[in-house]
DNA sequence: GTCGTTGCAAAGCGTTTGCAGCCTA
DNA sequence: TAGGCTGCAAACGCTTTGCAACGAC
């Protein structure tokens, strides 16, 4: 049996979280997504941005960007195939372009995906490291 | 002041631990060593694995393989540079040979270190679906 | 006997869920 | 007004920590 269309509302809560989503040039945490969002919709809890995010990744507005090692972080969906970087010092997630990854794989296994992240020290950290001495 | 050597115990859990680990062909999760270290030491506690497990990365006796969306993995550590395998079906995780990532990074960035993940299914996962047809 | 180690249970931490009240359509 | 949505707090799953008993040396 088809499952009807429900209606989805357009709230406030949902409103900031796409805007903050929208505008981000980087992968985001829930954390990251939360602080920026209640500086346009005050109270804004944590649930709501937990729920919220799941939908837009359900709906394919968003993709889980998940890193070894730190909580998933969003992007928009729909970006060309790239990978990311990790900073060791900000824990930023940054996209990086190109894909070079050609594995040879042992016999009977099948791929469906791959994600490669670099760690290392972002642009930022490393002139602020520079700057303070 | 350099800090005195600290006499480390040999118990029948760590022996345990560290032989599963020895004889394991792939990574496994804290919960994968906890089950199969029971076979030869039982009554043995998850916190005694994790802890164990700490003190081996520590010592470089381990690497942690830590895999987007999955609990960290541990393998011995000091083997050539690879990556990993994560079965979508059976969660197992294996190890595969080669490296071919050559990322560009935009200036400023610094790279330490890099992981790349593959996800799909195995070949032990993908011989029983077909043999269950 | 000393003191590092262990198992248990409680605490953490990020994420999810139950629920009563709220607010969009 | 209906019922999807929200914030709160409790529940989760995995990992860590506190603590008294244990056991290696």
């Amino acid at each position: 049996m088809p499952r009807l269309e429900v209606a989805a509302r357009d709230t406030r809560q949902k409103r900031a979280i796409r805007a903050v989503l929208e505008r981000a040039e980087r992968p985001l945490s829930p954390e990251e997504i939360l602080a920026a969002a209640q500086r346009s919709s005050a109270g804004l809890g944590t649930a709501t941005v937990y729920r919220t995010v799941k939908s837009l990744v359900e709906e394919s507005w968003l993709a889980a960007v998940e890193l070894p090692g730190r909580p998933t972080h969003y992007e928009r969906a729909g970006k060309s195939h790239h990978h990311h970087f990790a900073c060791d010092a900000c824990a930023r997630v940054y996209e990086i372009e190109g894909c070079t990854v050609t594995p040879s794989l042992p016999r009977g296994f099948r791929v469906r995906d791959h994600e490669v992240t670099l760690y290392g020290i972002c642009r930022a950290c490393s002139t602020a490291k520079r700057a303070s001495r």
